[in-house]
DNA sequence: CAGGATCCTCCTAGATACTG
DNA sequence: CAGTATCTAGGAGGATCCTG
């Protein structure tokens, strides 16, 4: 049996794991366009915009390897292929959202001290 | 008046700093040691441990901006400077604190399908 | 259509040296 | 002590070419 350090030490790696992942370029995007239903490969990329191919798929590899989008290929020709939120994926989204609403809701703060901060460092 | 679809656009902004501010390597640990109190310069370094004076005063630099941490110089020699969590960098751990204990709570659920993709990877 | 493989570029972050 | 300035390496992300 470890003792308790050793599992809130590894708890950590995780959750930093997360907060760098929900933090990249794509990730928080890719999963709220998933968020409103299965989607093709293609309809994804150009409802996103301005994500490349490559990011793309890196970004739903590693969202698919941790378990929040499930990936299904329909065998034909040329091949459709599919993705859609798991039932993690949609729980992902409640902590998300706090995140998301908190700064939606603290704007006007932040811009203020950003402006003050600004204020000071030019006077 | 602006239609809401540009307002929308411009909280999307800031939704992304937030979460790519909290998703880089250094921000939550600090604003985590912060949470226990006023803190000195050295100290939180000495207790972060393998952060450099680079990145400590880059971090605390971006926190103070946003109005997150308050920095105080008293006028002495050597000086002492301190850095505490405003009441808004307080308010901050509350969603941040949401996404760890997510995290926490499902880690057995990403690792396994971790494993499992692993698995099918490889075999 | 979906994505693998390359190449390239820029930014981040670390190391180091220096200052008030 | 608490920074600033400079240099550099590594990785994230974009552009492009190619394939089943």
């Amino acid at each position: 049996m470890k003792p308790a350090l050793k599992a809130e030490t590894e708890d950590c790696s995780y959750i930093s794991q997360m907060l760098s992942r929900v933090g990249d370029k794509w990730t928080v995007l890719v999963v709220t366009y998933l968020g409103e239903g299965s989607m093709r490969f293609s309809e994804l990329q150009r409802r996103i915009g301005g994500i490349s191919q490559k990011m793309l798929t890196v970004t739903l590899r590693n969202l698919e390897r941790d378990g929040f989008v499930s990936r299904t290929v329909e065998p034909s020709s040329p091949p459709r292929v599919s993705y859609e939120l798991t039932a993690l994926g949609h729980e992902l989204l409640v902590p998300v959202t706090g995140i998301a609403e908190w700064t939606r809701a603290n704007i006007g703060r932040i811009e203020a001290a950003r402006q003050a901060f600004d204020r000071s460092q030019n006077g």
